[in-house]
DNA sequence: CTTTAAACCTGCTGGC
DNA sequence: TGCCAGCAGGTTTAAA
């Protein structure tokens, strides 16, 4: 159930394992899947890059893997001579090096482009700058918030549309509200200047934490302030979180901190 | 334009 | 042990 810190770890792990050799084995487990493997065996991997919670790998082919982890997906990878740890999920497609091995389970949400035109893809059509983004800075948000379209949709709705922006899933949504002190059914035409501040940074803070420290090994993992900790004590005032549903997903809140 | 509901993909958990 | 219902850190589509 990957987000985009999850997905940007992934892509990492994934460059990391395979590394820049040529594909020794490309192994796929849907029949929609079969042309793969004649057309990237020997290729070689130019890039693993993140988009928000979709994942594109180039190949020297001049073709881009597209891949979405959807709720269920999950990428492992292992070094050359080391088996991928044993599953009960469904194997989709498996790529292999002479360094290692990464394998995509589960998910379905697989296609195969031509590198020039992947950008047409239905999903990369329409999202939104990437939080995890280095290049996307606090002025870029900012004037995002200024700008975009929608002044009068709930803030609970806009966080999780990937056209606003693209990498933020259930839980950076509770996180992210909770950070700025916003109640989800604000809007953006509501905002005070300090509050589209606090919006602004909390939407690169708090997806930077969480890809922060789940990533370095042995570090303390990204631990919620809200989220999952309904009738727990807020870390801010001390009163008790407040499970709600918001857009028909669980949303956890301090009604406190973040008032109406 | 905005919100809600349903559908779909798959995996896991808990109850019977 | 086996089956089913319900939920889930997601997205799209249709309908209200």
């Amino acid at each position: 159930m990957p987000e985009g810190p999850e997905i940007w770890r992934a892509a990492a792990r994934i460059a990391g394992s395979l590394g820049s050799g040529p594909l020794t084995s490309v192994v796929v487990g849907l029949e929609r899947l079969e042309p793969l493997e004649g057309a990237l065996l020997g290729a070689c991997v130019l890039a693993v890059r993140p988009r928000g919670k979709a994942l594109l790998t180039s190949f020297s082919t001049g073709h881009t893997l597209y891949s979405h982890n959807q709720l269920y997906g999950v990428w492992r990878v292992a070094r050359a001579g080391a088996a991928l740890p044993p599953t009960t999920r469904a194997l989709r497609l498996s790529l292999s090096t002479a360094q290692g091995t990464a394998a995509l389970y589960s998910a379905t949400d697989v296609e195969l482009w031509p590198t020039d035109s992947v950008h047409e893809h239905p999903f990369l059509q329409r999202v939104g700058p990437d939080v995890l983004d280095p290049d996307v800075d606090l002025d870029a948000v900012t004037a995002r918030l200024r700008t975009f379209p929608r002044r009068r949709s709930r803030l609970g709705a806009l966080l999780l549309d990937q056209g606003f922006f693209c990498g933020v899933g259930n839980y950076l949504r509770a996180e992210i509200l909770w950070t700025a002190s916003l109640h989800p059914s604000r809007t953006l035409a509501s905002l005070s200047d300090d509050e589209r501040g606090a919006l602004a940074a909390a939407l690169l803070e708090v997806p930077r934490a969480s890809l922060r420290f789940r990533s370095a090994r042995g570090e303390r993992r990204f631990t919620f302030a809200v989220f999952g900790r309904a009738g727990r004590p807020c870390p801010r005032c001390g009163e008790a979180v407040v499970r709600t549903t918001d857009g028909g997903r669980r949303l956890y809140l301090c009604v406190t901190c973040q008032p109406l």
